[in-house]
RNA sequence: GCCCGAGUGGCGGAAUGGUAGACGCAGGGGAUUCAAAAUCCCCCGGUAGCAAUACCGUGUGGGUUCGAGUCCCACCUCGGGCACCA
């Protein structure tokens, strides 16, 4: 008898396969179509698990839905722009361009022998001059409806590389190269309108059955509609000509208890200010230093400025003090907040530092306590007692308050009741160079023109250089001078290229014409969308989905996508993170080493540092130190001679060797930046890509993280293995016995277990129900015939997931054909259907006993029955039930 | 700091409000073998007990219910996102 041998099964399956153009996606009007989708990767080079476990998932369902009949469109691509390539080529010295089309190809290498069912006739790359070109020309699109504008946006600027910084380049405020500390600097960017779709993006999520609830949920808040007020404050002595500040808030209801006005530091007032007054201009200055994130914005201290100036309060007989305060942000509400300390816990430690006055403006029914150091927020739907209300409420909710509060402000004309969104325009320009150039031209007479379609695309030049920082279009003359499109005088072109997420948010749609020479093809458009599953990392629950949502309006609304379209992704899964430990040099030890040495060593020892602070797996040895986990270079440490199994040369190694003490932080997302990818490659070489395939399937529930470990591929390989051995005998075999119902009806059973837990996106319950039938097709009494029939069914079944030794076993049973052509076996509801059923007896909820008795009985009879039992007797101990409740097919529960 | 999610044996995990731990991994015992590998069989949450069985047990503390891993409230820990990582 053979064994089972992954290493010729695998290439010869996917040999045929290719033959028999198997998975070619194909416009067939007589079939319904299925276009299954996975989020498409960044070429880093090396596949990682999580590919694996992406990608073959999304082949399950594209396999699975081939079976069922669908025409099947199932694409791969490159996700090829971006940041890293430009980071190697300054690492390295080479090109963008080689370095990104040589990961791609090493890539893709690495991906076919998983035997993905991936039409990759359809392969592109994002930054193929045919795919950016076209992308080029929707921008163009775009600018027509109005859709792109330009205004002032601020940046993360390292004053020492004198470049712009993306925010995973800010570390602690700080540039990651210069070690300098960032400031926040306004340039001139490209901003696409999403926010003028705000409130039907958010409306439209309802209709989004079959996302999960939480993604939903989380683009809600990221919109994060809000009713509020603006209110006019007046300047008791107007200065600089401004005689109001405008205030938004969502908390009218409060107003009672505001004891000052806090406006952002470039709110036109501040700024007005700053000219004479030194102090303040200094405050604002320091501010707008550290990063741009909302993070780094509310984690700073909340510190405040005070004006000297002061506002009437516009409904009682008070003036409130206007200070300048670092939390305010200038692009959200009208860059100006009332401070109502007793209710809002930022602006009670604020005015606690500031000494300023807090009073409550409600109390909870029956505690008149005033606030101390804890603001009182409880939810608004909460009744509370309002205090010396202006517009006279007194017991009711807050929400209640809100409503009746902006209908007398807006009564006595002091304020507009607002509806706004958090949801801001998104910024698309990026000063680098491996992007997608903007394709425009500036003009000193035309002014801003867009590059005519026929010069499509604005290709990026090849020869740069990346020795210095920045953005080398900016320093390429023979590129960036054109002639204008529409005088022909001399212009340059814009030298900003777009955002990364907009090549991302439309591949899909690409995906249906790829090598049109349009954007998109309107028949296959038609046929092809909307993604019928999308599969993709929690990661990009918000922008990529949400911006890819945006995309597609505007594509609509310029021809390019059918009105069905407009919510591209039809159901969502989002797969959990393969987390794996991240080995980083000890930056405590690391300390010493700035400080040592003349200035220019200091500075090159700490960019050195810093570039290679993490390690691979590979590079390490791992070490357990009293429950600490810690690591050491392997190579170094292999270079001393010593013995690594004995930890205590490992600790000691660890604490002397400078540049060693590696930290270990458990569970980490995987991150090419952080070198903690685990390399799926070993397993495929040992085992075969099945082996892989079921083990990333049958490990953990999909839509949960999962912690790499390498146990557990070598148990996948053996019940392979065994399957092989169990379809050989059966093939050749003789009758085991005649219970040949029994095994029809288990395997039944096993089809309608596997389909719905393929159909449910719980593939490990559908493997753990084929580890189940393998057992009992094992050890079955039965025919020949209906071994071999079980055994056939069993290959389909796990055909998605195991798909080369399924078509192995298929042939050594005799089945017809490709197994990756053959209909899914259907269920018999009659072999399902069980005459008898096992009952739990329970005392008060804990199990005593149990009866078998026919499905059907009646509820008087179970409960006779369950009385009767030896555990109901001993638990009742002679005591009479006080209530028996039986629920049918499941369960009796005696009350004692 | 804000928004979202997750926590169940040694490990991955299963469980329409109805027998917690299916299935797998690891471990233990046995069979087969000259021996090993491979394979097959049995055991496997904790405590007590020869056993039958009893008690405890799904991050922590409360609550709803005949019955809670599942629903509600509060908290703890971990993970994701926070608009220039992709």
């Amino acid at each position: 008898m053979s064994r089972y041998d992954a290493r010729s099964i695998e290439p010869k399956w996917q040999k045929a396969w290719d033959e028999a153009g198997s998975f070619a996606a194909t416009r067939d009007p007589s079939k319904p179509k299925y276009y299954v989708l996975e989020m498409f990767p960044y070429p880093s080079g090396r596949i990682h698990i999580g590919h694996v476990r992406n990608y073959t998932m999304g082949d399950v369902v594209a396999r699975y839905k081939k079976a069922q009949g669908f025409s099947v469109l199932h694409p791969m691509g490159w996700d090829a722009f971006g940041m890293p390539a430009e980071n190697a080529a300054m690492a390295t010295g080479g090109h963008p361009k080689d370095w990104t089309y040589a990961n791609i190809s090493e890539m893709k290498e690495q991906m076919k022998p998983m035997g993905w069912s991936l039409d990759w006739t359809r392969e592109f790359a994002t930054c193929d001059p045919e795919y950016y070109g076209q992308q080029q020309a929707l921008f163009i699109d775009f600018l027509e409806k109005d859709l792109v504008y330009r205004k002032n946006a601020v940046v993360n600027w390292d004053p020492v590389d004198m470049t712009v910084l993306a925010n995973e380049q800010v570390i602690d405020d700080k540039g990651w190269r210069s070690g300098a500390e960032v400031e926040r600097r306004e340039l001139t960017q490209w901003f696409f309108k999403i926010s003028d779709y705000s409130e039907e993006l958010l409306d439209a999520l309802d209709g989004l059955k079959d996302w999960p609830e939480k993604v939903r949920l989380m683009q809600a808040n990221w919109i994060g509609k809000s009713r509020g007020i603006e209110i006019d404050f007046d300047l008791t002595a107007p200065t600089q000509g401004i005689e109001q500040i405008t205030c938004y808030s969502t908390r009218p209801d409060t107003m009672h208890g505001a004891s000052f006005i806090a406006i952002s530091p470039d709110h036109p007032l501040s700024k007005a200010l700053e000219a004479d007054n030194a102090q303040l201009a200094a405050f604002n200055a320091e501010c707008r230093k550290g990063g741009t994130t909302e993070e780094a914005l509310e984690k700073a201290e909340k510190r405040g400025f005070d004006t000297g100036l002061t506002v009437r309060h516009p409904a009682e007989d008070r003036d409130l003090p206007v200070w300048v305060g670092n939390f305010v942000l200038m692009d959200y509400g009208t860059g100006a907040v009332f401070g109502c300390p007793a209710h809002d816990q930022r602006d009670l430690d604020f005015a606690r530092k500031y000494d300023l006055p807090v009073r409550n403006a409600f109390h909870m029914p029956g505690d008149e306590t005033d606030v101390g150091n804890e603001a009182l927020v409880p939810d608004k739907t909460e009744t509370v007692v309002f205090v010396d209300h202006f517009a006279g409420l007194g017991e009711t909710t807050s929400q209640d308050a809100i409503d009746k509060t902006i209908d007398w402000f807006e009564a006595k004309g002091k304020g507009r009741g607002q509806v706004k969104y958090r949801l801001r325009d998104w910024g698309l320009s990026r000063q680098r160079y491996w992007g997608c150039p903007i394709p425009v031209v500036h003009c000193d007479a035309c002014g801003v023109v867009p590059e005519k379609k026929e010069n499509l695309p604005v290709e990026l030049p090849y020869d740069v250089t990346f020795d210095t920082p920045g953005n080398p279009l900016d320093r390429h003359p023979t590129w960036r001078d054109c002639a204008c499109p529409s005088c022909g005088k001399p212009a340059k072109r814009e030298t900003d290229t777009m955002d990364t997420f907009v090549d991302s948010s439309w591949y899909f749609a690409r995906f249906t014409a790829p090598r049109a020479t349009t954007p998109t093809v309107a028949e296959d458009a038609d046929y092809w969308m909307n993604v019928d599953q999308y599969i993709g990392g929690i990661e990009h629950a918000i922008l990529h989905l949400l911006y890819s949502r945006f995309f597609a309006r505007a594509m609509h609304i310029c021809g390019h996508l059918p009105e069905k379209s407009k919510e591209p992704f039809n159901a969502l899964f989002t797969q959990g993170m393969v987390t794996h430990a991240i080995y980083k040099i000890d930056e405590r030890r690391l300390r010493p080493v700035y400080g040592s040495g003349p200035e220019s060593d200091e500075k090159l020892e700490s960019q050195f540092a810093r570039l290679r602070q993490y390690f691979y797996p590979s590079q390490v040895i791992e070490f357990n130190d009293g429950g600490v986990l810690k690591a050491v270079h392997k190579e170094s440490f292999e270079a001393t001679g010593r013995d690594p199994n004995d930890s205590d040369n490992l600790k000691d190694f660890w604490t002397r060797d400078r540049d060693n003490p590696i930290e270990v932080i458990p569970s980490a997302k995987m991150s090419k930046s952080k070198n903690n990818v685990v390399d799926p490659l070993a397993i495929i070489d040992q085992y075969g890509a099945d082996t892989a395939r079921w083990f990333v399937m049958s490990d953990s529930p999909p839509e949960r993280d999962v912690e790499w470990t390498a146990s557990g591929a070598e148990g996948a390989s053996k019940h392979l293995a065994r399957v092989f051995r169990l379809a050989a005998e059966i093939a050749d075999g003789a009758d085991t016995g005649t219970d040949d119902e029994a095994l029809l009806r288990d395997m039944h059973k096993t089809i309608q277990a596997v389909t719905d837990g393929i159909e449910g996106f719980a593939f490990n319950t559908s493997i753990a129900k084929l580890y189940a039938f393998t057992n009992t097709l094992a050890k079955a009494k039965a025919s020949a015939e209906t071994r071999k029939a079980a055994m056939r069914v069993m290959a389909q079944l796990m055909s998605p997931m195991t798909p080369h030794l399924a078509e192995e076993v298929w042939t050594m049973l005799g089945g017809e054909g490709l197994i990756a052509e053959a209909d899914w076996p259907e269920v018999d509801p009659a072999m399902l259907v069980e005459d008898s059923v096992t009952l739990p007896i329970q005392v008060n909820g804990k199990r005593r006993d149990e009866i078998s008795v026919p499905k059907d009985m009646d509820k008087a009879e179970v409960e006779k029955l369950a009385l009767a039992t030896e555990g109901v007797q001993r638990a009742l101990d002679g005591a009479a039930p006080k209530k028996v409740i039986v629920v049918p097919g499941r369960i009796v529960n005696v009350v004692a």
